[in-house]
DNA sequence: AAATCACATTCAAATTAACGAATGCGATTA
DNA sequence: TAATCGCATTCGTTAATTTGAATGTGATTT
C-alpha cells in the first residue's frame, strides 16, 4: 500500500466522531464493548461498525475475554495525531469522558468484585419486583 | 460549530491524497495554482475543486495577484498533524516534492525576470513555427 | 443440546464525496 | 469593449460512507 493510501486510510478512520470517541475512551488502555455502549449512549451495532472500521484501518485490536471482547489501540502515535489536531483547531482534549457512571456495564473489569456480576440493571429495577 | 465537528471537518479536509500534496505543496510559503497544475500533474478544475474543500475548511485562504491567486496555509497547526500522522504510519515527510522543474508555470513567482512571461508554452512551440 | 450473553455481520436506504465535462467570472491587455 | 488569461463554479454521474434494522456467531451456562 502506498504512502498516500495509508495516510488518506487513517485521517478517514478518524475523519467520524464516534471514532474519535472511540479512540478516547481508550486512551486508558482497553475497554470492552459493553463500556462503550454505557459511556457514549450508542447502540451496540452502530459501535461494533465504527470498531470494524478502525479494525480495518489497522488502528485497534481485540481480545477475547469470556462473554465479553476488550478492545485496545494498537499504535500509541494515534493520540499524537489526535491532541495535535484538536490544539490545531483550538480544542482541549478530552480527560477521557467515562471515570464517573462506573460500573454501568458487567464486564469483569466494570465490575472487579463479582466475576459474572449480574446484567446491565443496575439500581431501578423492575418496579414491581420483590 | 461543535468540537467534534470541527475536528471531523480537519481529518476529513486531510483525507483526500490530493489535498495532501497541496498542502505539502505550501510548506514553504504560498503559491498559485498554475505552480500546483505542473507540480502535481492535475488538471486545473480538479485542483480548483480541492483547494474549495481546503478553503470552506478554513485551512487556507488566497491572494489575487494580477491574473494569478495565490495560495497559503492560515494555520502551521496542520503541518504537525500531518507530519505525526506520517510518523505514526512510517512515512517520512516528502521534502516538498517541487523545488526541481522549476518555472513551469508563468507565475511571476516562478519567472522573477520577465513579469508578464510567455504563456505556459516552454521549448516545444508548434511544430511548423517561424 | 438448548438457551443466553456479548458482540459481529449483512442488508438496504439515504446521504455525501469524487470527478470529468462544461461553463462562468474577475482582472488584464489590446 | 472585445479578447485573453488564470482560476472558480456548476452539473451530472458514479462510487463510497452512514445508519437503522435485522440477523448471525462464538463462548458460556444450564
Amino acid at each position: 500500500m502506498r504512502e498516500d493510501e495509508r495516510l488518506s486510510r487513517l485521517f478517514k478512520a478518524l475523519m467520524h466522531p464516534a471514532r474519535a470517541q472511540i479512540l478516547d475512551l481508550l486512551r486508558e488502555g482497553e475497554e470492552c464493548v459493553c463500556h462503550m455502549e454505557a459511556h457514549l449512549g450508542y447502540r451496540q451495532a452502530y459501535i461494533s461498525q465504527h470498531l470494524a472500521v478502525l479494525r480495518e484501518a489497522g488502528l485497534i485490536e481485540d481480545r477475547r475475554e469470556g462473554w465479553n471482547i476488550f478492545y485496545r489501540v494498537i499504535e500509541p502515535g494515534v493520540y499524537d495525531v489526535l491532541d495535535r489536531a484538536r490544539a490545531m483547531i483550538g480544542n482541549r482534549v478530552p480527560k477521557h469522558a467515562g471515570q464517573r457512571a462506573a460500573a454501568v456495564c458487567s464486564c469483569p473489569k466494570c465490575n472487579p468484585q463479582s466475576v459474572s456480576a449480574e446484567p446491565m440493571t443496575i439500581a431501578v429495577e423492575r418496579a414491581g419486583a420483590a
